[in-house]
DNA sequence: CTTTATTCGTAACACTTGTTATTTTACCCG
DNA sequence: CGGGTAAAATAACAAGTGTTACGAATAAAG
């Protein structure tokens, strides 16, 4: 009856979610993606409307990706916001691009921050509890600070104006609660 | 002998700064920057070599802005570092695009936030002494902590994930400081 | 096989970018 | 009052953008 499909939306959105990791969200162009995938830019606008489309696309798997980035990092401090904090400064190090499109971006279809981090797993609120079982009394107060403070490295990380280990920077994070709560 | 020149790089520099200042760096293009400023392009290519170099101007003038800006912010707080962040802060709010520029952007001759913030007058320098003689021993490790405190609150500021009001954010300061003390 | 529907590639359109070639304009000196 | 000279305007070029028109390839049904 028709021809087989041979480019999926699958191939599109995946190749323009590498590309996006790999060399920013601008970089992201039509003919580019095309060319990664190995097919002219014909299939992406018969998947997609239009590139507005793919590029929200390409957005939301990014916050997917960031779960995921989250769910596997390795689970090191007892204190709460460290892990989550952690795991957020990592990716802003080694996902830059990533980073920049989910948190510092202002496209149009923009997630707020505890959107993203609070995520369809509830993190925020799961370590805001942790924080109220550890005797902290405002812990949303709590979550505040840390979460300025843990934005602030991982911002500073990003144009190279913060070079701690991660050693030095769990250290940190932990001694900055102890501080907060006191 | 010739004839007499109507648009000044002073013309340019300004225009190009006022466009990204208003509508950000990457939309200070050649043809929007000479149709503000009444001209062809012909006279921006007269008196600089190329964009890049002509954005690298518009840098740099960002830089004096910034300083201008700390300089002239009304000084109410006694606690160090504490004026300091509340201009920074308050630059992030109103000069989004400035500051994007400035502090998040990956230019290839952007400076450290260190060389921009103590800027001619050493301002970081000066604070970092009064915490000394304000009885702070670790007054650097200090300054690092408040001013990833600091540049957390400006860079969510910026995506609209703070809205504390200024008379708020000036205890939060102040507290933050107590708490990085004891 | 032939038909038919759909996917894909080629090529084009309209636009924006930086940059440059060419022509026009205006000024000051002789 | 010219004439040379620098500045500015016009217009072009080459590259890159999103998007679309159109024709060729292809797979399944008859």
């Amino acid at each position: 009856m028709a021809r087989k499909e041979s480019i999926t939306i699958q191939n599109i959105l995946d190749t323009a979610f590498l590309m996006t990791r790999e060399e920013g969200f601008r970089n992201a162009t039509a003919r580019k993606v095309a060319a990664k995938a190995g097919c002219s830019t014909q299939p992406i606008f018969r998947v997609y409307k239009n590139m507005e489309e793919l590029s929200e696309a390409v957005y939301l798997k990014a916050i997917d990706f960031f779960r995921d980035y989250y769910d596997l990092y390795p689970c090191t401090s007892s204190v709460p916001f460290v892990n989550l904090g952690m795991a957020y400064i990592a990716f802003a190090r080694e996902e830059k691009n990533l980073f920049q499109l989910l948190f510092l971006s202002d496209v149009s279809y923009k997630k707020s921050l505890y959107e993203i981090l609070n995520g369809s797993s509830g993190n925020v609120v799961a370590e805001i509890n942790a924080a109220k079982e550890a005797g902290c009394k405002d812990a949303g107060g709590m979550f505040m600070k840390m979460w300025i403070f843990i934005h602030g490295i991982a911002g500073m990380s990003l144009t190279g104006d913060y070079d701690l280990s991660d050693v030095e920077t769990k250290g940190l994070l932990e001694q900055s609660y102890q501080s907060f709560a006191s």
